[in-house]
DNA sequence: AAGTCGGGGTA
DNA sequence: TACCCAGACTT
């Protein structure tokens, strides 16, 4: 029977093409280590492989043990994370690492409820890192796992859906019981691998495919139509203005932004929503002239949700009322001093620029 | 069930 | 441009 979980052959066949055809020098697997398992996989959630790399050579550099990473301070995590995306993950992270040190003796714990309970874990990262540092008979269902298994059974419907992934989630577990003892971590890695390389989102190579007998979707001729796209939305657009503060020393004004909620816990410029909170801003923190501000060249930021459409404006030789800029959250920064602080791409982008 | 969180790859 | 990606968390 076409895409029959009980048919068994699945996880074998992909074993068997991962031994010749997966990858086998990501870095995260020299030494593969939990802590260097869990690291990697935080990196990877909805970021490709390619990106994550440099980071987690410069992370693991920099904090080669958990104990360490718990250590550290929130600045210098955030600043190992700045251009990576999606802040929550390096809080989470260093959270997690903070109450391992504290309830696990300063490792990873080994129960999949333990884990799953860390900030950041969720049930897909936890079933990869049990797999992966420890040979656990888990599942995993990431973008990869849902494309695949979508196309091989025939899944109708977005994989977003929750009464999908659910249906999803019961094959991937289904599959997980023909693997052979010992290979959990081969396995899990070949999926991934698999939908990276193969079976990709456009353009999937059946012709090599591994597992291109008894895949539903080759063989009703419906691959180019699983797994089945997110229903469309119009994207909303937001506006806000940008104020970039020089002083007689050159230095220029940073805010950190709050720990939740976009850009988490990074440096970045003072900002409002409108010019008008913008310049009350203004009138409360520093003496000159708003209106003297220079215009910038606006900043077009698209996030998953919404447009920003950022309007910077330079304003020179600012005399700071005594006592501002010289707190936690707002700070006069040199340019020496601007590299090794966390700002989100498109403000580090605008500032390499001048 | 829907919204919140980025940056980059790809067509 | 629009969609997607080694998801998790909040509401």
């Amino acid at each position: 029977m076409i895409g029959d979980p009980a048919s068994g052959d699945f996880a074998p066949r992909l074993l068997r093409w991962f031994d010749r055809h997966g990858r086998h020098g990501l870095p995260w697997q020299h030494p593969r280590t939990p802590y260097r398992v869990w690291l990697s996989e935080i990196m990877l959630q909805q970021t490709q492989v390619a990106t994550v790399v440099p980071y987690f050579l410069r992370f693991v550099e920099r904090f080669p043990t958990l104990p360490g990473l718990a250590a550290a301070s929130t600045d210098e995590v955030m600043a190992h994370w700045a251009g990576l995306g999606y802040y929550a993950r390096a809080r989470n992270l260093h959270a997690a690492a903070k109450r391992c040190v504290e309830r696990h003796g300063g490792e990873l714990p080994q129960d999949f409820d333990a884990l799953h309970a860390l900030p950041g874990i969720g049930r897909s990262t936890a079933g990869a890192i049990l797999a992966q540092a420890w040979g656990g008979r888990r599942a995993i269902l990431d973008g990869n796992v849902k494309r695949v298994l979508a196309r091989w059974h025939g899944v109708e419907g977005w994989p977003g859906a929750p009464a999908v992934e659910k249906r999803l989630w019961a094959l991937a577990e289904a599959h997980v019981e023909h693997v052979p003892d010992g290979r959990m971590a081969d396995y899990t890695q070949a999926q991934m691998d698999f939908g990276a390389t193969l079976c990709t989102r456009a353009n999937p190579a059946c012709l090599p495919c591994p597992v291109r007998e008894g895949c539903s979707a080759l063989h009703e001729g419906r691959v180019d139509a699983l797994p089945t796209p997110r229903p469309g939305k119009p994207l909303p657009e937001r506006e806000a203005v940008a104020l970039l503060l020089e002083n007689a020393r050159g230095e220029l004004l940073l805010q950190r932004r709050p720990p939740t909620g976009i850009w988490a816990s990074l440096w970045t410029l003072p900002q409002a929503d409108t010019d008008a909170l913008m310049r009350r801003w203004f009138a409360r923190e520093a003496d000159g002239d708003y209106d003297a501000a220079e215009e910038l060249p606006l900043i077009v930021h698209t996030f998953s949700h919404y447009r920003l459409r950022l309007q910077p404006r330079r304003l020179r030789k600012v005399a700071p009322r005594p006592g501002v800029g010289d707190n936690e959250d707002l700070r006069w920064v040199t340019r020496t001093e601007l590299a090794a602080l966390g700002l989100p791409a498109p403000i580090r982008k605008l500032l390499d620029s001048l």
